[in-house]
RNA sequence: GCCCACGUAGCUCAGGCGGUAGAGCAUCUCCUUGGUAAGGAGAAGGUCCCCGGUUCGAAUCCGGGCGUGGGCUCCA
């Protein structure tokens, strides 16, 4: 969480211009609301923010009056000046002021008797800077929203107001920053959701329980058929296990205890029987492993599934299909010994690069989730641990991958390697996930016959190649905006015929085209082909296959395709092309 | 869960300072047979999110819920 010490800009110019633009929303905020006490303003990604405590909160209605004060201060020539004060003078100055946020900071965070601070005007903030000469270089800024954020990112503490800005050098800039936002509106997978019939959330289901829709169904299909034949491939046994398991199952893993809070309810019912909605799949995967004994000849042994979980997620974490209750995870744990872990982690590293590439997701970055020395919240001992995070960073290092290490960032059980990609909006988030875990085999007591004849523990690699359904589902509606490669649009062909006369032909090339499972719809409404075209192109089909006099005649259709280009073939031909596109599953 | 905003026909939205609502698209019917992004006409469609309160009267005002969106916290 940004605090004082590391929300300071580092001398990049775009953030120091925007961490000034946060002064400058402060000094804004503190003529037109004398009372309110500002706490914290960083720069962050594409703009700024300032948390205030106004007393009572304000909304959105209240940002353009704030904003025309900033362009009133901008155009004052106001200069930022840096100023070292003794703590003593830090702390009048604030107390002054009645800054109790910053004087909670000063007493928290600053070390030694110097105190840096900035001076715009009147308004005075602790600051290590470094800032812009003046407030009149700052030319392109807007606000944007207000948000609650917890003081210090603490729920505990108190909820302060957020005025979230964006600031560009030039208003050129800005210009086109608005225009991305609104861009970025247009691929928003939940209206896209809506407008292509993909998916709905429906208050009598439940908020976070997505219904596929036909459209949206298909997809999936397909997603998951190429999933499962994938890991076929590469060696992993996909399984079948219930969405329930009895509720001593969650207490042996230790989820009833550790993960309660997102869990739903158990079921109970008149002779006692506790039946849980799963969480996660590795309990019952774990009770696969055990259905025999294990030789060290099994390992490694991988156990996947595209598995059901149920999540009970705080109301205001769900987010359209991104953030659901309940979501299939293309999981699978992988059991191997110890030795095997670095291939395994490879392997594991490799098939989400694969998945990536075929699925288009081309923009991710690496990250290295590890514990951290100060807390206890830990379970197993740092040996296994250390090992663990070795593993993780050698493979990704051997892989020639780029990633960064978030130290306490990793699950309780053990290290992990987090696959980050964002959305329409640069909104990050964890697609896919490796996992490294010594607990669940001890605490499931997993062994298998080493070559030795003993008895020895494997290790645990949780693993989702693709991450969820529902998340990957959100990120390829907003990375093609609805304009999916053939292998996955739900309407591969529409065949549309120019005249009611042609219906027939067109009936016929429909039937040819599905005969070899190309999905395919034959447009026979009494409509101009005008019409026909449009409709088509709304739903971004990637083919439109026009039939007429000479169509007919030459037993061929007048490609449109999506890219734009036209080109008569024969039947046969397009046949030929689609089949292959569809084969190779060709972006 | 918390903060802010929003919630009117299937969809996108108007309107309404209190007198029970309107458009376009979609749907249905009829007419139209038109070669590459919306042919025409008509019909049907709404407990204005839900529950309370104030009022002669509430979609409109007030209160409480529920849901959605953007954040916070959390996370696949």
């Amino acid at each position: 969480m940004a605090e004082y010490g590391d929300h300071e800009s580092s001398g990049n110019p775009l953030e120091t211009l925007r961490h000034s633009s946060a002064h400058l929303l402060a000094a804004a905020v503190t003529e037109l609301y004398p009372d309110a006490k500002y706490g914290i303003g960083p720069a962050v990604q594409d703009g700024f923010y300032y948390d205030f405590d106004f007393g009572k909160p304000i909304s959105e209605a209240d940002l353009a009056a704030i904003e025309s004060r900033m362009r009133k201060l901008a155009q004052a020539d106001i200069p930022f000046v840096h100023e070292t004060l003794s703590r003593r003078q830090a702390v009048d100055e604030f107390t002054n002021r009645h800054q109790d946020y910053k004087l909670e900071l000063i007493a928290d965070k600053v070390e030694g008797d110097e105190v840096s601070v900035y001076r715009t005007g009147d308004f005075l903030d602790l600051c290590r800077g470094p800032h812009v000469r003046s407030t009149k270089d700052l030319k392109a800024f807007k606000l944007l929203r207000v948000a609650g954020a917890y003081w210090r990112g603490d729920e505990k503490k108190p909820q302060l107001t957020r005025i979230y800005g964006t600031s560009w050098p030039t208003p050129k800039e800005l210009e086109a920053y608005l225009k991305f936002l609104e861009e970025a509106e247009l691929r928003d997978h939940k209206k896209l959701g809506k407008d292509l019939k993909l998916f709905a959330i429906d208050d009598r289901v439940g908020p976070g329980l997505p219904l596929w829709l036909p459209d949206g169904a298909t997809i999936r299909r397909e997603i998951e058929r190429f999933i499962v034949d994938e890991e076929l491939a590469r060696g992993y046994l996909h399984v079948r296990t219930p969405d329930v398991a009895r509720l001593d199952l969650f207490r042996q893993s230790g989820h009833a205890q550790l993960y309660k809070e997102y869990m739903y309810p158990p079921m109970i019912f008149e002779d006692g029987e506790e039946l849980e909605l799963r969480p996660v799949n590795c309990p019952h995967h774990i009770v696969v492993y055990q259905t025999e004994l294990r030789s060290y000849r099994d390992l490694p042994l991988r156990i996947a599934e595209i598995g059901n979980n149920w999540r009970y997620e705080r109301s205001g974490t769900l987010a359209g299909m991104n953030r659901v209750r309940s979501f299939a995870l293309n999981d699978a744990h992988i059991f191997c010994t110890p030795d095997q872990l670095m291939d395994e982690v490879r392997g594991a590293i490799d098939l989400a690069l694969y998945f990536s590439k075929v699925l288009g997701i081309d923009e991710f970055r690496f990250e290295v989730a590890t514990r951290d020395n100060v807390k206890d919240k830990w379970l197993g001992d740092e040996v296994q641990w250390a090992e663990a995070q070795g593993a993780l960073e050698e493979a990704l290092e051997s892989m020639g991958q780029l990633y960064t290490v978030k130290a306490g960032e990793a699950a309780f059980y053990g290290p992990k390697i987090d696959f980050q990609v964002h959305d329409a909006h640069r909104r990050e988030f964890t697609n896919s996930t490796v996992q490294v875990d010594f607990q669940m085999p001890q605490r499931f007591d997993l062994e298998y016959v080493a070559e030795d004849g003993t008895r020895k523990r494997p290790v645990m690699v949780h693993r989702g190649a693709a991450g969820a359904m529902e998340r990957l589902f959100s990120y390829l509606i907003e990375r093609y905006a609805g304009a999916f490669p053939t292998w996955l649009h739900p309407t591969q062909v529409v065949v549309a015929s120019v005249r009611d006369e042609f219906n027939e032909y067109a009936q016929k090339v429909g039937a040819e085209l599905r005969k070899s499972r190309v999905r395919v719809l034959v447009d026979t409404r009494s409509e101009r082909l005008d019409r026909k075209i449009r409709d088509a192109k709304t739903k971004k089909v990637p083919y439109i296959a026009v039939v007429g006099s000479s169509e007919v005649e030459t037993n061929s259709v007048n490609l449109n395709r999506r890219g734009g280009e036209r080109e008569t073939v024969s039947v046969e031909a397009f046949l030929e092309s689609i089949k292959a596109e569809i084969a190779e599953r060709r972006r």
